[in-house]
DNA sequence: GTACGTGCAAAGGTTTTGCATTACA
DNA sequence: TGTAATGCAAAACCTTTGCACGTAC
């Protein structure tokens, strides 16, 4: 793949295989979950490779780094202003597309300079809300 | 301290030091802070404990388990609605008090159910970019 | 008195690191 | 060819758990 030449990072198959993993990927996957799903491709591939990977692309700006899931770290390819939900039960998340006005009144901005923001949004997803059973001892 | 009885967990010398020392706190401190704090009031006491407490006190909704930092989790005593600015380089939480609106909108809410929200900032402080060093190998 | 909290140690899960080898540019 | 990435193992770190003992209610 061609498309990934100008990134900024040295090129390895196994980089490849993380860009293109993560290439219009919406799921928001933890290291782990990379990892796992590029070791297909590459059995000999180690955590240290996709933890390198995922931070000289973080540095560059080509992915963000969630902490909206309390548990670890998860990773978004997505670039432009979002936000996220997460489903408290099954730890989805999915994106929330909206560019909300989030301005901090002067009187409490005391010279930060705030680069980024992030909205996350925690609660149920449709499926778990089915799933849900009854309250134990609510007989 | 009377003023912890109505709380709903059992209150111990120890638990009542983690209430305490998190009455009015708003350096959104870490387990291991509030262990290190709490410690030389109570030298024998473990994580555990302070795990323990700070679990029963989130599931009666006295604290907030802040999901910023990308690092540790972070606990806030604060009840009413507010958001936090976190300063990258030295890992500093300030609240900022301002209640956002944050409708989502309706083809994107997908039955969710959205039990509540966070907005969090990312920047610099004030010390911080003053103590900002030259970028290396700018000479 | 009893359910629940405490303290200790050990384990579990995630992320980082050191280092010899390999490979991109 | 030189710098940087890989892979492996081990360590570091944060958080949770099991269990015997102790204590708030």
């Amino acid at each position: 793949m061609e498309k990934y030449k100008g990134i900024g990072i040295k090129l390895t198959p196994q980089r490849l295989g993380i860009l293109e993993y993560l290439d219009g990927n919406t799921d928001h996957p933890s290291a782990e979950e990379i990892y796992s799903k590029i070791k297909k491709r590459f059995p000999t591939m180690s955590f240290s490779t996709v933890y390198n990977t995922l931070e000289a692309l973080r540095k560059k700006g080509h992915i963000l780094e969630l902490s909206i899931d309390p548990e670890r770290k998860r990773y978004d390819p997505g670039t432009t202003t979002h936000h996220h939900f997460m489903c408290v039960p099954c730890k989805k998340i999915v994106d929330i597309n909206i560019a909300y006005d989030l301005p901090i009144p002067d009187e409490q901005k005391n010279d930060f300079e705030v680069t980024s923001n992030q909205v996350a949004f925690y609660g149920t997803c449709a499926e778990c809300k089915k799933d849900t059973s009854p309250p134990i001892g609510s007989s």
